[in-house]
Formats: C-alpha cells, sequence, structure tokens
DNA sequence: CAGCATCCAAGAAGATACTG
DNA sequence: CAGTATCTTCTTGGATGCTG
C-alpha cells in the first residue's frame, strides 16, 4: 500500500481531534493567503514590520497583521516588541517554525517543479 | 542559508510566473477543504462516486463534485465513466497525482506529530 | 513605525430540490 | 447511481482612513 495512504488511515481511525488526519492538521496552519511567503522570508532571517511587508508584495497591513497574529498564536513566529519610540518590532520563526519549513520543501520542490502545469491547469478551471 | 529559503528565494527573483514560488503553485492546488481527504482515499484505491462520498464523511454532491473537477484539470485525479446504466464512474489518481501524494507526506508526518500543539492553538486563535 | 477600525466586495461553502 | 441547479450563508480579503 502506498506510505501516504496507510499514514492516514491510522491516523483517521484513531482521531480523537477535529482533525481528518495530520495533512488536515497541517494544511490550517499554513493556509492563508499569504502565510507561505511569511514563512519564506522570515526564514531567512528575522525582519521588522516594515521590512516583512516589503518583501510581501501587495499585502495589506490587515492581512499581514492578521496572518502573522495566527502564526504566532500557532507558535510558528515569534514577535519582539522593542518598545521604542518609534516603534521597532521583529518577527522570526520559531524553532517549531522552522520544523514547519523543513516539511514544506517537498510540496515547495514539487511546486516548482511543476509550476507551467499547475499554471496550464489553472487557466483551464477558469475556461472550463 | 536555510534550505527551504535558497530555494524559494531563487524561484522568486527568477519568477515568470503568476506564482510567488513552488509552495504558493503547490498550495493551489491542494487547499480545498477536501481535497487532501479526497487525495488520501483515493491513493489508497479507485474508487466509484458513491464509495468515494461514504468515505469523506459529511461532503455534499456539489462540493465533492467541484472538487474532483478541479483535481482533474490539474491533472491529478482520472475520471472514467464506463457510460453504463446505472451509471458507474471510477476515480483514481493519476501517476502526476502519485507524485504530489508523496510530496505531502512530509507535511503529513508533521501534523500528526504536532496535531496536539495545532489543535491547542486553533482554540487559542478562537478565543484570542 | 507599526499597527487598528470600519465598511464593502468577492468567493467558498451549505441546504434544498431535481434529473438522465 | 451519479450527478445538476439554484438560493442563501459564511468566510476572506481589499480599500480607506486614523492612532500612539
Amino acid at each position: 500500500m502506498h506510505l501516504l495512504v496507510s499514514m492516514v488511515m491510522s491516523t483517521v481511525r484513531s482521531s480523537t481531534t477535529p482533525f481528518i488526519c495530520g495533512l488536515d492538521a497541517a494544511l490550517r496552519v499554513v493556509s492563508g493567503k499569504w502565510k507561505p511567503l511569511i514563512l519564506f522570508f522570515l526564514a531567512k532571517d528575522p525582519k521588522r514590520y516594515g521590512e516583512l511587508k516589503r518583501c510581501v508584495r501587495g499585502v495589506s497591513d490587515k492581512m499581514l497583521i492578521q496572518q502573522l497574529k495566527e502564526l504566532e498564536v500557532d507558535g510558528i513566529v515569534v514577535r519582539t516588541d522593542y518598545k521604542e519610540i518609534p516603534p521597532r518590532v521583529v518577527y522570526e520563526l520559531s524553532p517549531f517554525g522552522f520544523t514547519l519549513a523543513d516539511a514544506l520543501i517537498p510540496l515547495c520542490e514539487w511546486g516548482t517543479e511543476h509550476t507551467d502545469i499547475i499554471e496550464k491547469a489553472l487557466v483551464r478551471r477558469v475556461t472550463a
């Protein structure tokens, strides 16, 4: 049997959590329009708020703050407020956050490898 | 530098696609409330429509069909209509679909490993 | 600089009823 | 059996303006 399946099946059957399986749980953490990007740029190094906003092009304050907060309560991101004037707030990945980043590498590679196919597929979704 | 970062950065910089990075592209394929589950059950073996619906507990016809169609145009799932009466339609993963399933294994493991933490975090999201 | 508050638009998802 | 169609609801995300 496929490896993924055996893992999932056992998870499903013994489930005492609100999650259908481990993948379901993981997706709840990384789903969000800007979260992957935030993870990426923070995986490089810690960043101040404005710095991060410039990296994640096109994001609004509302969304950036919202997603950062969620990542923070999820324990992925650590926020440090230096209580200075003018304000200086730095965001960085926690050790836990880095384990997530590692787990995402294969999926990232998959996406990079098949970018063309995926792009064409998304176009088909609209026209069809 | 963290491995994920170097990968992503190169992707971002050379991007000629609508995607921010490979992970972004990949998430567009697997995001969807029922898609992970569909992938899981189909990774086990091909299934008829009704059979699949019984596996994915709680899904409506509308959503199941919609997500299956997207997975189909994405080339992840193959639909075979045997044109019988009563109807018999079988869904299964394509070879491409299996490569995606493989890429999801580490994320699935991560989610399974940290289910408790994630669950508590989601509760905090609501209360906070 | 680093946010918060408010309003509004768009898309995702549920409920219900019907068909070849 | 394997869907389709329509309506409504819920959730996400964007735009704008304001604050310590």
